[in-house]
DNA sequence: GACACCAACTTGCCATTGACAAGATGCTAC
DNA sequence: GTAGCATCTTGTCAATGGCAAGTTGGTGTC
């Protein structure tokens, strides 16, 4: 554990956390490998060994974010009230995570430790919404606008598409605008 | 108009075309200005004189998405499924300048044209959805909600998130998902 | 305890790129 | 016809991604 000498010990995780820092102030073009090897204080050649390639370390970045996706649906309350509320803390938590996630151009979306945790994921996603919104609709579409409108008020937020007073709690925000769409 | 001799005649949108192009085959990372130069037959220099850099490629993409997306929603009929639609056609049918309007650390969001182009869209999606939805809530909401769930759907299928049946239409697609907002 | 093995990390390298500076070209207005 | 200027080119440099080959040191084995 260590830092000092020849073996970092938890390389790994240390360029992954600078990775996402360097992502979440540069953006996801403002960032090079050879930054997070000097920000880990190791050789520019270090992360490859862990990672590969560029893609590699977003395919990594994907992967911890549909795991800490879903656990934090699954640490929800089980409504969609609360499992929406959820989707949303959790993107603009994660906004580095959450951009990276869906859009599989930019990794490897095939990789198996993505696929499981994606499909981790999305079953916590599914199962909880089908029994979560009461209707007399077809409940896949039900699940589906839950997704959706969760999904949407997250990107809009995170976009600063919305233009809401400054100091707003997204949370807060979506509370009413989630609310909307099962009781109007 | 002549594609021979020194002066190309059409380059800004031939580059901006080529560009759009490129990032659709290869990922908002797999393109490169010298790559845009080279599908253009200029030099590689070319693309700076319009552009001055990448994000002045990306602020130009932006630009013209804002206004491609608020021409489709004047076009469209006043009422919430059918803006709805068309702001789901506009997103699947350019996912390219979807992906980047949404992503404002990519170019410069504050670059006076993507402003313009932009309002136009806020005001014309802002005014429509207002109207378009009899509701007894916050007519806020009520647009809030309209906007995350036609957005979110655009941006999980653009992902390919939604595990639909291969070959089915987004805006079919769409239609209950949008239609669930207002009636259930 | 010596040795083999191997993952972790480094050094060195090259083609490609973004960005800038300076020069060449040709349209256009007067 | 010529001055001015936008358009495009050529040349250049530091930075980067990715690969190859080498080094280090921990771990297991006898």
């Amino acid at each position: 554990m260590s830092k000092t000498g020849y073996h970092h010990g938890d390389l790994r995780r240390t360029i992954l956390a600078a990775a996402v820092a360097a992502i979440g102030e540069s953006g996801l073009d403002g960032w090079s490998l050879r930054e997070l090897a000097r920000r880990a204080g190791v050789s520019h050649a270090a992360p490859a060994h862990h990672f590969g390639d560029k893609a590699g370390v977003l395919t990594a970045i994907a992967a911890e974010g549909f795991t800490l996706l879903a656990d934090a649906l699954e640490a929800a309350e089980p409504d969609f009230l609360a499992a929406g509320l959820a989707y949303v803390e959790f993107a603009v938590g994660h906004p580095v995570h959450f951009a990276v996630m869906f859009q599989p151009s930019l990794y490897r979306a095939d990789d198996e430790v993505v696929r499981q945790a994606e499909t981790r994921a999305g079953d916590v996603l599914r199962k909880g919404a089908k029994a979560l919104i009461p209707t007399t609709a077809v409940p896949e579409h039900a699940t589906l606008a839950a997704w959706s409108i969760a999904h949407g008020f997250a990107s809009l937020w995170i976009a600063g598409a919305l233009r809401l007073p400054p100091g707003a709690d997204p949370v807060d925000a979506a509370r009413p605008v989630l609310r909307f769409l099962i009781e109007h």
